[in-house]
DNA sequence: GACCTGACCAATT
DNA sequence: TAATTGGCCAGGT
């Protein structure tokens, strides 16, 4: 399996309501340095039907510059729609959503 | 064919 | 305690 195929394995395993990390997913899908090319592999996105990437945010809880993917803050209105809040900076609160975390 | 860049994060100095 | 570098994969020039 490839590395990008793990990393879209783990994406697909966020649950409905949750967010994870770039460096989360890279831990899981096997180091966590693949962070990058975590990145990289929601950048190309082959099955967005599959692979909620908006549901992937930076370490501060926000999403990226680059998120655009269904046009401009399309992927907040989505997390909003799940129940998940943003504060002014436009930042989730990790200690709530944040998958895999304590809580469950 | 090689080098650089790109949705990032964590450890080390 | 803060700042910097290192590392991974693939695509584009």
């Amino acid at each position: 399996m490839n590395t990008f195929e793990r990393i879209y394995e783990v994406v697909r395993q966020i649950p409905y309501g949750n967010v994870a990390t770039y460096g989360q997913i890279a831990q899981l899908a096997g180091n966590r340095r693949l962070a990058r090319v975590v990145g990289y592999a929601l950048h190309v996105n082959p099955d967005p039907d599959n692979i909620p990437c908006y549901r992937v945010v930076n370490r501060f809880g926000e999403v990226s510059d680059a998120f655009a993917f269904g046009g401009g803050n399309r992927q907040t209105e989505l997390l909003k729609s799940e129940g998940i809040e943003f504060d002014a900076d436009g930042r989730v609160d990790l200690n709530r959503y944040q998958w895999n975390r304590r809580a469950l």
